[in-house]
DNA sequence: ATCTACATCTCGTCC
DNA sequence: GGACGAGGTGTAGAT
């Protein structure tokens, strides 16, 4: 991984335009040939990057850019959709190179399969009687969050999100449609279940007769702890 | 802004919980406090962050971290949400502080809201004889992206897109059922126009008699370019 | 290889 | 400030 830190403006052209104004930027060359252009605040977003594969290529500038102050000129330039990211470099003032090796990469502990995991074992939180079925429950256009019934021995899909959006509720009303011509299964309510519901959610979801619930992840991982404190 | 390259291990917890076994890796520093932790490879994601507004904390390592060869502990904590992130630093390969100063921005030209000029400018696009009624009209759910009349009158309501996914014909299904409620406007026609649409939203979008329209994006600039050159 | 759904999404924009 | 949609989305998993 090489790191410059410049006085550079930068221009890319693939899918859009976008320029950035003379100044002071870091810009990270890691070792697959990808370049971050980074500010100093905002997010982890780049300013601006070239994703890899790419290729860049060094060059003097012009005589234009040369009066303009410019000293090189990089052209990243993407290896499949020829996409091109442009520094104009003017001054540098730092510029190192490291040998990171590669990384053995992140392992993570994702939200949405704790909360399935946590609703399938306080299954109660949909309402009294409610027994689980199964999780993760194939049909066969993808895997329901949630089967259950209910204390009448009705099946009962359940969607989970983190966020309740539109989205989700056209997800659940998909597996609905295809599960309430199971005999088997049919009839088949259903239950949009998700940290935040969105009132456009919760509007569309309502008014096709799908139950939204609202799930506090803090809360029920409090069920799981007392659970183990118990034992 | 501060780079230090190091050997360390990452543990974040938050709305998720995550782990970075140790391995030498770029840790960035910005002015307002966030940290980004990078490996020399992937994309622009760091493998790990804590974004503003937070704080960084430099404490010495507790006798079992010496003894396992940690030199300095950092914890990152979120001002609002607490999420901390937790950098255990084995050895620094490098260390050095940059003043950057305020970026003056992005300069953005956008995709879709080229596209739906384009369109509009170039209605006939959607067939002979259609006139353009007018952009981004409004609907109490939202605004469609462009409403149209074809050539025997009738309504046309058109949804835009880059990529044209299954999303976008249920946006569109869902404007389509609303404006054929209404007297003036029914029976309204829908075209789904993206660059390109998936197979499985085309099929979708046919099974409901929805039209699906590839847009040529460089053509249509092109068409834009022999006007401007007529003028 | 393609498609689908998730993301500590981020980011703008509009209300 | 919240909601909503787009992203040069990235990323992981399933088909």
């Amino acid at each position: 991984m090489r790191l410059v830190i410049a006085q550079c403006s930068v221009d890319y052209a693939g899918r859009l335009s976008a320029h950035l104004p003379l100044a002071t930027r870091l810009l990270m060359i890691k070792s697959d040939g990808s370049v971050l252009v980074h500010s100093d605040g905002g997010s982890y977003k780049p300013l601006n990057w070239m994703s890899p594969p790419c290729a860049l290529q060094v060059a003097p500038p012009d005589d234009d850019q040369a009066d303009a102050g410019v000293t090189e000129v990089w052209t990243v330039t993407h290896a499949k959709t020829a996409d091109q990211l442009i520094v104009s470099i003017y001054e540098v003032l730092h510029d190192s190179a490291h040998e990171l090796g590669i990384d053995p990469g992140l392992i993570k502990d994702g939200v949405e399969a704790h909360l399935q995991k946590l609703l399938a074992e306080h299954i109660h939180l949909l309402g009294d009687g409610h027994t689980l079925v199964r999780r993760e429950y194939m049909t066969a256009i993808g895997p329901v969050d949630i089967l259950a019934r209910d204390a009448a021995g009705g099946s009962v899909a359940v969607e989970l999100k983190r966020r309740g959006d539109i989205d989700g509720v056209e997800q659940l009303t998909r597996y609905l449609e295809l599960m309430n011509r199971d005999p088997h299964l049919a009839p088949v309510a259903g239950v949009f279940a998700a940290q935040i519901i969105k009132p456009q959610a919760r509007m569309l979801a309502e008014d096709r007769g799908i139950r939204c619930l609202v799930l506090d992840y803090d809360a029920m991982r409090g069920l799981d702890d007392t659970q183990s404190k118990l034992f």
